[in-house]
DNA sequence: ATTGCTTCAATTGTCGACAATTTATGCCTG
DNA sequence: CAGGCATAAATTGTCGACAATTGAAGCAAT
């Protein structure tokens, strides 16, 4: 099962095979990081010249960029950066929910008890981090992520891991960054992650995936407060 | 008038602006259709002469046809027609039916009184057909797709409508044309099409998210058996 | 001053050739 | 005769240049 599709973006040059890879994971990284804003003219010349590659695989990295809605593009128009409007965060969020809810079911069925038994441990790490000071507020939200992800790994379903990793995260990621971090409800999700866990544990499939729902949901209702007021501050 | 200088005078710029657009519906009707069998290796150089075009617009041909999965692709070793073996449908019809079921949900939520007549009439439709001689298997797979779709559409959901649509719908087509035409339960779905749709105009969201949910895993454990036969046959 | 057209620059789409990598072939060695 | 290494063929990855299309600037006429 060669299945390394972890994105651990500390560093960039991460060694990959193709240079259409790399300058596809760095672009990635400077959108979700809001070097390249939201809306901005993508110009392939000059994307090519500033990460000294030719166009070819420039145009590899775009493509995939709008595959996972990063990137808009329009046929001889060229090509921006995604706004992240109110509605397509709900629209994600709803998705997110359906996806998670099922992943969470699915996990109650198929996880493994040692991967129940590790997730409990990483229940363990997140409480003591919750303790510490507010500066660690990224790593809680990493944290939150790692959670969910291990969530969707449990379901043994490769497309919803694949859509949820892929392209569900990401944009999330790019909204909490350009968003600013949002409030710190961390012991409150901390809570709710436990319950979930518990209910895998117990193979309640149908309590775990109504939790998943209710967490997602409740979680989508804290960012669009604060979504609506940015917007109606602008 | 502006200068026509030296346009081709063919009227092909009425099919889609760009030749990577054209090719790409060419190779995943092709796929789809079943001209180019699971598993068959994708050499660029060839397919560019068949196609009658040159390298570049093929491979962005195949790096889409790579994200709808119905390519895979290796970085150095080629590319090959997906092979859907059934874990993989299984993956799909779960995640279809998680997204689905959302979108029931939504649909109730959210679907104007005029559409929901317009769903109304094509299911009638459906009816009609289901009467007619046995040949036309085809055409009631293409209208329960319509149905689903219509459903898709009303749930004013971005995401998950191009989810569906753009990718687990062309997975399922495929394996459809590729495992011949499955038994005609086609009195059977209609009647819980007529049920999910009842549900829908009276506004109940927890039973269109049930009643979609029960009708796409139903369809599963009859798609389920025959892959199952086919491969023990084998 | 505004509207309309024409012209021009900027950008994307397409092409053919070259370089890097993988897979297949055949020879040599044990 | 089997196995492994070296070479060769095939295929993918990358590059720079050319063609086609879009959007805007400039000019003319009302």
């Amino acid at each position: 099962m060669p299945e390394p599709l972890l994105t651990t973006d500390t560093e960039e040059s991460l060694e990959s095979p193709t240079l259409a890879r790399r300058t596809f994971d760095s672009i990635k990284a400077d959108i979700i990081g809001g070097q390249l804003a939201q809306g901005t003219k993508i110009v392939e010349s000059d994307l090519a010249l500033k990460y000294g590659i030719s166009r070819g695989p420039l145009r590899e990295a775009i493509h995939r960029l709008e595959q996972i809605k990063l990137i808009v593009r329009i046929p001889h128009a060229g090509s921006r950066v995604v706004t992240l409007d109110t509605k397509m965060m709900e629209d994600i969020y709803t998705a997110r929910e359906s996806l998670e809810g099922m992943a969470a079911r699915l996990a109650a069925r198929l996880m493994p008890d040692a991967e129940i038994a590790a997730l409990s441990t990483l229940l363990d790490q997140h409480e003591a981090s919750v303790g510490e000071t507010e500066g660690k507020a990224y790593f809680q939200r990493e944290g939150d992520i790692d959670f969910h992800f291990r969530i969707a790994v449990a379901s043994r379903n490769q497309w919803i891991l694949e859509n949820l990793n892929g392209e569900l995260y990401q944009l999330i990621r790019m909204c909490r960054h350009q968003s600013g971090q949002f409030p710190s409800r961390a012991q409150l999700a901390l809570d709710q992650h436990r319950q979930i866990a518990a209910a895998i544990a117990r193979r309640d499939e149908e309590l775990a995936e109504i939790l998943m729902r209710r967490h997602i949901s409740g979680a989508w209702e804290i960012v669009k407060q604060i979504l609506e007021e940015q917007n109606d501050s602008s």
